[in-house]
RNA sequence: GCGGAAUUAGCUCAGCUGGAUAGAGCGUCGGUCUACGAAACCGAAGGUCGCAGGUUCGACUCCUGCAUUCCGCGCCA
């Protein structure tokens, strides 16, 4: 099977054939639009792919679905894929497809190795994911975890479909919550705690505000990924504090991140937005564009043209910018650096930006696509240990840390648990479900598969058995039916990817591998790899070789290791 | 009130963009190791897919209402 075919498109090519024969000989009048829909049944009873072609086509045609089913399957090419088909039910036509092609798939995987179920439908083309974009005030909370987990996922899942992915953080280092952060340390770094009278309002409370006005006060020199600051010392020098304070919450984050295996390409400051000029540049085409009006004092954005509900307010009354503007800025520097998709994977809590952002570009005039650019929102993490929500950190005060979570249960397992749920569902963050060591826990469940697998291979090593590659030879030795459903198993993955990446969603491949573990364990404890006949052997050796590699890479796109031995 | 998300087994969640008898894991009950790793496997029980309509060959899936929960809704970011 070359790369990027599959069963699915294969079978799809020939029943586009039987149609156009169907066609020509004048009982279908022409093609229909769409590509013929292939699902797998779930009941193996109803062979390995299944298409409803004929329900969908026979009221046009006036026929009874089952009879176009029966002359369609006439019409099909001859050919090696399938076995046998039936027509079911109301009108599906079922395929049986060669068990032969079903094995075969591990001769494509042991070719294809790491990039096995990977493809080229991005073609190169360049996709910016933004996440995380945390503004330096704190330390990183869950909802930037998931936010972490799940647009590293998806920017891992991009790359493999061949897009050339930038990965991006932006961050707001100039704003009014800088000024509290830069007046909280202050309030520090001059001995009042937050009970004292003159403790700034809105301050921050948390015990890292303390780490930092006395390291502030001590001179240290702090280093984050994308600057160095050296501490000035000076208790009223307010600038000075602020530069600090931001660099150090900066390299706490970035040391969160490190923890976690996230790395950026690239950290951009809201500031240079306004340094570069960009804010005022948008601001004045959107006036020339005719897009604002004054009120109030106040300029505004007719947002409402562009499906707002009502009009936004772009410059208040006393001259500064609203948050938006800025941002519309942002994203037009992004599309003026040529990303021809954008992805930004935020909070839901940020979900009303969305049309005010899209309306700031449309009325930019710029050529911006009207769904540019994309967002994955994902909903609250809530925390449970021991029964009840958690909500308090020690470090961070008011919120549960990132750090807290891998601290007890470790970088794999929360990176799991966090990308494994649909991100528009709320999640529940069990803590000792994570730490579990049994298959209740899924991260474990489908990292002892891994470690199954190479213990095997390890073991068939020692013995001097045969070189998986051999097995390639007598794949026709893999016929039980536990055997057969790993092999098909295996042969999904591509599909499992190409449509995470599609849909954006990284939780259908912490699923798929799941499922991929569970037929492993099964096969596992049905036949023994190591002790049949020595073509048998061979060919499960190949097996086992195929399934730990496909667990590799599926756990790969998630950024969960996969160890040789737990 | 407006907008978004959610509602599926006792619990935590899937459900391949409309397919056939709605699936996993945990929990409960019952079986499998002098071991290629039992961190596993096999089996059983467990459901009015929030409610009511609609669309059609066919609805957990799409549409309209209603209910409940969460999140947003400032000249805050």
């Amino acid at each position: 099977m070359p790369n990027g075919t599959t069963m699915k498109s294969e079978l799809a090519a020939l029943i586009t054939a039987a149609l156009e024969q169907l066609v020509s000989q004048g009982v279908l009048a022409e093609l229909p639009d769409a590509a013929p829909q292939i699902d797998r049944p779930k009941d193996s009873s109803h062979g390995d792919l299944s298409c409803n072609v004929a329900m969908v086509l026979a009221k046009r045609v006036g026929m009874a679905p089952r009879d176009l089913a029966s002359q369609l399957i006439e019409a099909l090419p001859k050919n090696t894929l399938i076995d046998s088909s039936d027509i079911a039910g109301p009108g599906f036509i079922n395929f049986f497809i060669n068990p032969g092609h079903h094995t075969e798939v591990v001769r494509s995987i042991l070719e294809q190795g790491s990039s096995y179920g990977h493809s080229e439908t991005g073609a190169g083309r360049r996709v910016q994911v933004e996440f995380v974009s945390a503004n330096p005030t704190g330390p990183l909370h869950v909802g930037h975890g998931r936010g972490a987990a799940i647009g590293d996922s998806l920017s891992r899942l991009l790359e493999a479909t061949g897009w050339s992915v930038h990965r991006e953080f932006y961050y707001n280092d100039a704003g009014q919550q800088i000024n509290n952060l830069a007046l909280s340390v202050q309030a520090r770094a001059q001995g009042k705690d937050p009970a004292h009278p003159d403790w700034p309002t809105d301050g921050y409370q948390g015990g890292y505000i303390e780490d930092v006005a006395t390291a502030y006060v001590a001179g240290e020199t702090v280093q984050a990924a994308d600057r160095e600051i050296t501490a000035a010392s000076d208790v009223d020098n307010l600038d000075a504090i602020r530069e600090f304070a931001v660099a150090c919450l900066r390299r706490e984050q970035d040391q969160d991140l490190k923890a976690f295996q996230v790395v950026f390409d690239e950290y951009f400051l809201e500031s240079s937005l306004y340094d570069s000029g960009a804010v005022e540049e948008t601001v004045s085409t959107l006036e020339q564009a005719g897009h604002t009006f004054e009120e109030q004092d106040a300029l505004w954005l007719r947002t409402t043209d562009f499906g707002d509900d009502k009009n936004r307010v772009m410059r208040k009354s006393e001259g500064g910018y609203t948050y938006f503007v800025p941002d519309v800025a942002y994203h037009h520097n992004k599309w003026q650096r040529g990303f021809e998709r954008v992805i930004n994977e935020q909070g839901a809590d940020h979900h009303s930006t969305i049309t005010r952002v899209r309306a700031g570009l449309q009325g930019l005039n710029s050529g911006i696509p009207e769904g540019w650019p994309e967002y994955v929102l994902h909903q609250m993490v809530t925390v449970m240990r021991e029964g009840a929500e958690v909500k308090l950190s020690k470090r961070a005060g008011s919120y549960v840390t990132l750090r807290d979570l891998i601290d007890w249960v470790g970088c794999d397992a929360t990176r799991y648990f966090l990308v494994a749920r649909a991100p528009t569902s709320q999640l529940t963050f069990d803590v000792d479900l994570a730490l579990a060591r049994s298959n209740e826990n899924p991260v474990y469940y489908i990292q002892y598969a891994h470690a199954r697998c190479a213990s095997v291979l390890r073991k068939a090593g020692e013995d001097n058995r045969a070189n998986p590659h051999q097995g390639l030879a007598y794949l026709h030795c893999l016929v039980e039916p536990e055997t057969l459903a790993l092999a098909i198993s295996l042969g999904r993955f591509p599909e499992v990817v190409a449509i995470a990446a599609e849909r954006l969603e990284p939780h259908d491949v912490a699923n798929y591998l799941r499922e991929l573990a569970a037929d492993f364990h099964s096969f596992y404890n049905a036949h023994k790899v190591l002790e049949g006949a020595a073509e048998t052997t061979k060919a499960r050796l190949a097996l086992v070789a195929a399934t730990r590699l496909v667990i590799a890479n599926g756990l790969e796109l998630l950024g969960v290791s996969a160890p040789e031995s737990m």
